[in-house]
DNA sequence: ATATCGTCCATACACCGTGTATGGTTCTCC
DNA sequence: GGAGAACCATACACGGTGTATGGACGATAT
C-alpha cells in the first residue's frame, strides 16, 4: 500500500520555490528566508530532541513560521530532516572515506579516518541519529540513507580493490560486502556513541574499537591504541 | 517530557490479567485466549507488513478482537511488539551466542553460530525488524533491544576472556567494547539482510562476512569461505 | 437460584498530529 | 496599478491512539 510513491520527498528537498524572500517591511531584522529558518530551527530542535518527538507545531514555533509556509517549503518534516541530513554528509564528505590521502602508515591513516567519522556523527548527533531511526517510518529516508551509506562503500571498496595486499589477503570473498560491513558496522557504532550507549559513548573506545576492526580485518593485524591512557610514555 | 514513565511496557507483558478464558458458548471454535490470537495475529501481520503501518485496528481485525479486550490484555501496540521480541530470542537463545559447544575448529564453530543468527532473523524477520526500526520511537523498545544485544556481548565477552590465545591478541583493548562492537555488527548486518538490503540479501554473503570479521578480529585469521560456489572441487 | 466476578464486545469519545484548503495582507517588479 | 511572489491566520478533514461506558455471557461462590 504504502509503496512508490515519495519520491517526491527527495525532490522536494531541492525544489525552491522562489529564490529572493522579501517582507517584513521594515521591524524585525529577525531573519533571512523563512526556509533557512526552518531549517536551523529544526537542526536546533535535534539537539535535545528525539525526531519523532517532534511535530511540525513545534518547528513552527521555533522558527517563528506560519504553518502555510512550512508547507510551501516543505512537503514534510522528514523532507527536512531529508536536507539536513544531506548537508552534514556533504559537509563532511571528506571525512568521509577513511585513510584520505595516502598517509605513510595505512592504519594510522585508517584511525584518523575514523576519527574524522567521529567527529562528524558529534557534530551532528541529533540529526543523524534521527536519519538513522526513521529507517523504519519513511520510505525517502530509508533511501537516502542506504544511498549515502552506499557511497561511503564504494569508497571503501575502491580503496580495497587498489591495493594488491588486501585484496590478497581477502581471497575470493566479496569485496562489496566486506566494504559495506565495515561501513555499517561504523554506523551502527556511531550510532550508539551518540545515543549515548556505554561503552561507545567514550569516544576513544569508540576509535579504537572501529580502527582496530578495520585494520584486523583488512590488514590483517590487532592494533595498540597509539594514546595509551593506562600505559603512559612511549609516543 | 516523555522521560521515565514506560516501564508499564516490559510490566504489561507478562500480566495476564486472568488466566482461563470463556465465553463464545458452543459456536465458533475459532480459537483459544484472545491474547494468544492477538500475538499470533501481530506476528503474522509483520510477515508481510512493517509494524510502523499497523494500526491497532488492523490487528483487532486480524485477531478478530475487539478493541476493549486488546487494551485488556496490553497496554499498547508497543507492549505486543515487545512480548513477540521477548519469544523469539528466547526461543533462539541457545543459537545466541556464537561458537556454541566447544567444536574442534573454533572458526567453524563461530561460523556455525553466525549461521543461527541468521537463521533465527530469517525466521522472526518481521518482528526483529521491527524492533530494530523502533528504537527512536519507543522507551520501553529500545531498552528491551538494548537489553537483548546486552546478553550477547556478555557471552562473547565470557568467551574471549576465557580464550587466553584471544585475549592476548586483543590487547589492553576494552574486551567488552570488543564483544559489543561484534554483537552491534551482526545485529546490522542482519537486520540489512531481513530488510532484503544487498550484498547481505544473499545468505551466503551475509554468513562469509560476518564470519570473516569475527575471525580476522578475534583470531586473526581470515576466512575461506568452507563451501566456494565459484570455485568448485575441494570439499 | 442468585450474586458476583472475570471475560469479552460494541460503540463512542477526547486528544493529538498531519496535510490541505481558503482567504487575506504586504511587498516588488513590470 | 495590476500581477504575482512571499507570507500569515485559521480551520478542517482524516486517521490513529488510548479511555471510557454499558452490557452480555459463563463460571464459581453463597
Amino acid at each position: 500500500m504504502a509503496s512508490v510513491q515519495h519520491v517526491g520527498i527527495l525532490r522536494g528537498m531541492s525544489s525552491k520555490p522562489g529564490a529572493r524572500p522579501a517582507r517584513r517591511s521594515a521591524a524585525e531584522p529577525a531573519s533571512t528566508g523563512l526556509r533557512e529558518r526552518i531549517l536551523s530551527a529544526t537542526r536546533e530542535l535535534l539537539r535535545e530532541r528525539r525526531f519523532d518527538t517532534l511535530s511540525v507545531a513545534d518547528i513552527l514555533t521555533a522558527a517563528e513560521v506560519s504553518r502555510a509556509s512550512f508547507y510551501f517549503y516543505f512537503p514534510s518534516k522528514q523532507a527536512v530532516l531529508g536536507e539536513l541530513v544531506r548537508d552534514a554528509v556533504a559537509q563532511g564528505q571528506q571525512a568521509a572515506d577513511p585513510w584520505i590521502g595516502g598517509s605513510q602508515d595505512p592504519v594510522a591513516a585508517l584511525r584518523a579516518g575514523v576519527r574524522d567519522g567521529a567527529r562528524l556523527w558529534r557534530d551532528n548527533a541529533g540529526i543523524l541519529m534521527a536519519i538513522v531511526e526513521s529507517q523504519g517510518s519513511d520510505e525517502g529516508l530509508r533511501a537516502l540513507w542506504l544511498e549515502q551509506m552506499d557511497l561511503f562503500t564504494d569508497a571503501a571498496a575502491a580503496r580495497i580493490e587498489s591495493d594488491p595486499q588486501v585484496r590478497g589477503r581477502l581471497g575470493d570473498m566479496d569485496v562489496r560486502a566486506v566494504a559495506a560491513s565495515l561501513t555499517w558496522m561504523g554506523e551502527r557504532l556511531y550510532y550508539l556513541a551518540a545515543a549515548g550507549v556505554p561503552p561507545f559513548d567514550d569516544e576513544r573506545v569508540l576509535v579504537d574499537v572501529l580502527t582496530n576492526a578495520w585494520a584486523s580485518i583488512l590488514y590483517g593485524r590487532p592494533v595498540a591504541p597509539p594514546n595509551p591512557t593506562p600505559r603512559a610514555e612511549q609516543v
